[in-house]
DNA sequence: AAATAGTTGACTGAAATAGTGGGTTATTAT
DNA sequence: ATAATAACCCACTATTTCAGTCAACTATTT
């Protein structure tokens, strides 16, 4: 069970965004600066995540992205959302017309899967942007310091 | 997010052994057969299993595996923890000596990402081998049945 | 002795992932 | 106007992981 770094970049850079951006937009070559990602990789992902409209973006000098919505309103989930980071625990992907042996009954563990996915995406659902922000806030009082 | 197949088919396997192996040992090839795995494959995901001893072998005509506790003993978490299916979210693998960035510093996300291991962690060790067929039995009633 | 079934290790094809690189277009500041 | 900035867009590649195969060997039972 992984998330792929295109998952936990697209939450780090929007994480990113929601601490730097409230007055003036972020630009990628910042975001890629302060949490070291690839600028062209973070190009691929924004396009997605401002297809989803999570993001404005502004061209030229001083441009950059800002959230379309209040930090609080941004849940982790959408953003998986936005960019296809599926959750997909069973073998089959829940499609009904073709279930796991693909003979149209379900495997002996396939409800149990589907369970497990419903647990992550409710998870993933409660928390949002400025819940990660405040964490981070809280953790920081005799930790490490963040960028 | 997604479980290999390895750690799919570990379980299911697990769950088809815990429900025609009460009696004799089962042998790779009828679960290969019932459920739908390469035998090879099988082979090597119960060497993982036999050596965290969540199962016996016993080998010759009429052998195959045995659970080696109650099945209500096995958690599907050791399941996953046998066969090496980590539950990883975190980009560093929380190595305390070279955080996310390498620079020793968590990632703004780092907390995040350890929780959501816990809420999956928590889960899967909450549930156990007997559960999963009790859920299915229950879960027969007026739907498929199931192999 | 023959059949069964576990044990072991090496190897392969395919797919997904992560990342690179080059060029284009819009906007702003000078 | 023009130069700089930063988003936008597309194609390509290297690496890794995954899933599965193949072949040979060993122990046990009938």
């Amino acid at each position: 069970m992984k998330i792929t770094s295109r998952g936990r970049y697209a939450v780090l850079a929007m994480v990113d965004i929601a601490k730097h951006g409230e007055t003036s937009p972020c630009s990628l070559a910042h975001i890629s600066i302060r949490q070291n990602i690839s600028l062209s990789y973070l190009e691929q992902i924004f396009n997605d995540l401002k297809k989803a409209e999570l993001v404005r973006s502004q061209r030229g000098p001083g441009g950059g992205y800002k959230l379309s919505k209040n930090s609080s309103d941004i849940r982790i989930l959408e953003i998986f959302d936005a960019i296809d980071e599926k959750i997909k625990t069973t073998g089959c992907g829940n499609n009904p017309k073709a279930f796991c042996s693909g003979n149209g009954k379900k495997c002996l563990t396939h409800n149990f899967w589907e369970e497990l996915e419903g647990v992550i995406g409710n998870y993933l659902n409660s928390v949002n942007l400025s819940d990660l922000i405040e964490n981070n806030a809280k953790m920081n009082i005799g930790n490490e310091l963040r960028q």
